[in-house]
DNA sequence: TCTGGGGTCCTAGGACCC
DNA sequence: TCTGGGGTCCTAGGACCC
């Protein structure tokens, strides 16, 4: 029996009771190929790898028939080739992924509002809602599977059970094409028989501390006592698997999530060591997080480089801003600080990268960087024109003159803005 | 085989303050 | 005079995910 007609047959009556698997995870299958595929139905069939062409590309994405010859994702792209030559091997196209991802989220917010995106090709549904609606989970994630391949041609699994870690595994066991729900009762049996590596948060290198203490499946996790596991793997990490391990995920649907960070990264086709060229894509890499942080709305309060050798080893070195910012200028004039400092003249350098983080709605800070801006040399009435800037730009709710540029609220020592910031909050002050 | 680009979260140590 | 413990912030590195 096939993994699509398990799926079928545990969903399709009475036998399965499916009241308590209200979390949905639905995974896109081999979603990038999916995409390009439309565009190419000649393809179909055939073993297709979307990934980097160049010497060091790595496959973001691969058919089935071309993972039959073991080509896997984040597999460099010279092996996956090796492992199978006829592949068809296509660049890249995000900004299609992002249009069908954008079409296929919308489908699921016609079920229900709350929709938590994971990432491009995969989100959770909470139907606990939509039940009186649409009928009983399976019965929602059916729907949507058949709705998602008619109007967009893609195919997905979707696993339903009682928490969202449970779901997440359930459609990736009834991948592809799939549907599996795990009632709440049979959650401990079907968690048990999986290996750790199955669990969220399990790559290689706890995977091999484990087994090193011969714990292999979830089983043995759970019959593991947690003060044991938190010396193998760290605080954090220990509790949370103790948990994991007995079905326990507190964790709700959220609908929203805001960045933390920001970044571009590079890496290139031959090592870099001429320090001006890195220099130079510093920059470009600065002003593109800054666009980004404009575009968002956003500002930074720390600054990161990210290093790698020809070696592959690799170093980070960050430094935290006197002021939030989101002008590429200012990440640029402390990245290339870290830079300097980090970089011996002419060694080769695979990767550069520039990451912004400790991100803010700018309420205060970014009205400040606009008084800042035009206040150094500029006259009075240009200060007030940036007033009218940042309200038109963040609202008025967000500019309070008053306490945001009163007593000792800028860090920058620039007092005569201070002064005159103050006097244009509280009242009407004459033009210095 | 030789390792992308975008992220998140955790740990640990040192500085600093009370 | 010498010493403590806790909290917070900053930095670096690493595991992990898609």
């Amino acid at each position: 029996m096939s993994r699509k007609d398990l799926g079928a047959r545990r969903t399709s009556g009475a036998e399965v009771d499916d009241a308590t698997a209200t979390i949905l995870h639905v995974d896109m299958d081999a979603f990038f190929v999916a995409v390009e595929l439309l565009d190419r139905p000649e393809l179909r069939g055939e073993p297709v790898i979307v990934g980097g062409a160049g010497g060091r590309g790595v496959v973001s994405s691969a058919s089935y028939e071309a993972r039959r010859f073991g080509v896997r994702s984040a597999m460099p792209m010279t092996r996956a080739l090796q492992l199978c030559p006829n592949a068809v091997v296509i660049g890249g196209h995000m900004h299609k992924y992002r249009e069908a991802s954008e079409r296929v989220m919308a489908i699921f917010r016609t079920i229900t509002p709350l929709v938590e995106p994971l990432s491009i090709d995969e989100a959770f549904l909470d139907v606990s809602g939509a039940t009186r609606l649409f009928g009983g989970p399976g019965e929602i994630g059916a729907r949507i599977r058949e709705r998602v391949v008619t109007e967009t041609g893609l195919t997905c699994s979707v696993g339903a059970a009682a928490t969202k870690f449970v779901a997440k595994l359930a459609s990736g066991k009834c991948k592809p094409d799939g549907l599996l729900v795990v009632p709440e009762d049979d959650t401990i049996p079907f968690l048990h028989a999986l290996p750790v590596g199955a669990l969220w948060g399990v790559g290689e290198a706890s995977e091999e501390r484990l087994r090193s203490r011969g714990i292999r499946s979830v089983f043995d996790l759970a019959h593991t006592p947690k003060e044991a596991l938190v010396r193998l793997v760290g605080r954090a990490s220990g509790e949370r698997l103790h948990d994991l391990a007995w079905g326990r995920d507190p964790r709700g649907v959220e609908t929203e999530r805001r960045e933390k960070s920001v970044s571009h990264e590079q890496t290139f086709a031959v090592d870099e060591p001429d320090h001006a060229a890195l220099e130079r894509e510093i920059r470009a890499q600065a002003d593109a997080v800054g666009a980004r942080l404009r575009r968002a709305g956003l500002t930074a309060r720390t600054v990161s480089i990210k290093l790698r050798w020809a070696d592959f080893t690799t170093i980070t070195r960050s430094k935290t801003l006197p002021e939030p910012t989101d002008l590429g200028r200012v990440l640029f004039r402390a990245a290339k600080e870290l830079f300097d400092a980090a970089h011996d003249e002419g060694r080769p350098v695979r990767l550069i990268g520039v990451r912004a983080g400790e991100l803010a709605e700018p309420g205060g800070s970014a009205a400040l960087d606009l008084w800042g801006e035009a206040a150094g040399d500029e006259a009075w009435d240009a200060a007030e024109r940036t007033v009218d800037r940042a309200v038109e730009r963040f609202g008025p709710g967000v500019l309070r003159p008053a306490s945001l540029l009163g007593r000792g609220e800028r860090r920058d020592g620039r007092e005569g803005l201070t002064e005159r910031a103050n006097s244009a909050g509280d009242a009407p002050a004459p033009k210095p």
